[in-house]
DNA sequence: CCTTGATAGTGCTATAATTAACATACGCAA
DNA sequence: TTGCGTATGTTAATTATAGCACTATCAAGG
């Protein structure tokens, strides 16, 4: 089987497009169409038929598509269809809105273990979930077999805490850390950098003429 | 003049380099290369040079970069060479966790207002700065000349925020909500969307055979 | 003062991604 | 059953982005 690259860009559009047929979806709406969604979500239709077609057909031509039934070849496509293990390593304010964060759950990723390094911290519990201490990280997300971890922790100790997960066997890490972490490569990384964004506004608000 | 289209995967780059060059610099560190900054941020030096190259030339064949001098001139390029205020609405975890990140004031983005809707939270006092009522939102940010707003509301109250901010004048908005909003076309707008990125994630663990 | 080593700047090439155009297939109605 | 309208799937063209290789320039040392 030829395993087409995928553009990031098409991946992160197909989640748009998932969260956009949910909404579609739940107002009863049983077809759509290319030009549809990508007025609901800010492309062009080519665009939308583009990305799907990477993955197979899942309209009719004529017709459009099946609101229920792309959205879940959608979700299958991101590997949404069954639940994920997360965990979050740092207790701060952002870790604590991370943690809340509705959008995970509903989209199957469940925090099962939260750890920090505070002692004042380790016993809380969050969101249904007891903040435990560092030492315990490794033998609990390998115990949970947990996929995934979330990195809110700041700058200096995100390197060993990442070394850490990777120990432990999870797959993917999302850092919120703004540093730039080693991992071997057959570990997914990401990375979310609030301040970047910020900086790439003010440089179209400076309608790049202020250099 | 020189209105030569800027990539956006560039303007991210520089800022990562910056942040990378604040680092060298704390260390002391005088002098710098290409291959040096690229080692540290993990990309090519020919796009470190590449990147630079658009703006202008700040090295000298055969030496490098001057650390200092380099790390001024992009901030320049960004649009941090001042100040910036900007204005929070919303202060559930996430707007919370986001007003006291520290990487906002260090690179200049001081928030200098915080609207909520919620009466319980109105008069508070988050980081130094009252929370004050949504009702206010349009003169206050007037009065303070804020170019940013922060939308950290649930979605489906995102839009109408949205529109009051640009009225009240501001001219760029970073959007924590999960929803496409509307705005025109001389408004920046960027989105963060923190679950599109755990998708994108487990998408590749997958290996994009799950489908 | 010339030679040598090193590194920035730049044009060219290749690759990737978006846009546009087109041909195919489906549903419906006469 | 056949033709028409419509929206898909796909191919082609355009545009954007990254990588590479070459050239120019500077510093240092003999």
């Amino acid at each position: 089987m030829k395993t087409l690259k995928i553009p990031e860009a098409t991946i992160i559009r197909l989640s748009v497009y998932s969260r956009h047929l949910t909404d579609v979806d739940r107002k009863g709406i049983i077809t759509t169409s290319s030009g549809e969604i990508a007025d609901g979500v800010g492309v062009s239709p080519a665009q939308v038929r583009k990305d799907l077609a990477y993955f197979g057909e899942f309209g009719t031509r004529g017709v459009g598509y099946n609101v229920k039934d792309l959205r879940q070849h959608i979700m299958r496509i991101l590997g949404l269809s069954a639940d994920w293990s997360v965990t979050l390593v740092g207790v701060g304010n952002l870790g604590l809105a991370l943690s809340t964060y509705k959008g995970f759950r509903d989209r199957g990723f469940i925090i099962t273990s939260i750890f920090d390094a505070d002692p004042k911290k380790v016993g809380t519990v969050v969101e249904g979930v007891e903040v435990l201490p560092i030492d315990q990280l490794e033998t609990v997300v390998r115990q949970n077999r947990t996929q995934i971890g979330i990195v809110a922790v700041p700058s200096e100790f995100a390197q060993e805490i990442v070394d850490q997960l990777i120990n432990a066997g999870v797959a993917a890490i999302l850092n919120f850390a703004p540093v730039v972490l080693n991992v071997p490569p057959e570990i997914e990384l990401r990375n979310v950098d609030l301040a970047v964004n910020l900086e790439v506004l003010t440089f179209n608000v400076c309608g790049q003429r202020c250099y």
